[in-house]
DNA sequence: TTTCTAACA
DNA sequence: TGTTAGTA
């Protein structure tokens, strides 16, 4: 029966409910994308993304991660490279953050006259 | 698991 | 330049 959420935690449970908090590790991650764990160390030294990491250094991707990863390889098949992938990347979290602000400004910012 | 090096398209 | 492969 579907009475219990969680019967059973099989592989990452969603517990922490935290999209930030890292949980997949990196085989896992080469998986999802279909590429080697290489080429997700190489997009990391090229300062595309920072995921979390374990006490012992093990890395860990978090869903939000994983979603970047994805644009990440959807903008390099489109013929970016390494740079201008984290290019974009920072655009989009720029603008997405200026968004956020916008959105705020427009819900409880300063009543005009 | 991590890092590095080598080679290929 | 980016990806793959092998190695320690």
């Amino acid at each position: 029966m579907a009475g219990r959420e969680e019967q059973d935690e099989d592989g990452p449970d969603e517990r922490a409910a935290d999209p930030s908090q890292g949980v997949y590790g990196i085989s896992v991650v080469s998986g999802l994308l279909g590429t080697g764990v290489q080429n997700l160390r190489a997009y990391e030294r090229a300062g595309l993304l920072q995921p979390d990491r374990t006490a012992g250094g093990t890395r860990l991707y978090s869903p939000e991660d994983v979603a970047r990863l994805r644009r990440i390889q959807r903008l390099l098949t489109d013929g970016l490279n390494l740079t201008g992938v984290g290019r974009v990347l920072d655009l989009e979290d720029d603008l997405a953050e200026a968004r956020q602000e916008l959105e705020q400004l427009r819900d409880g910012g300063p009543a005009p006259d």
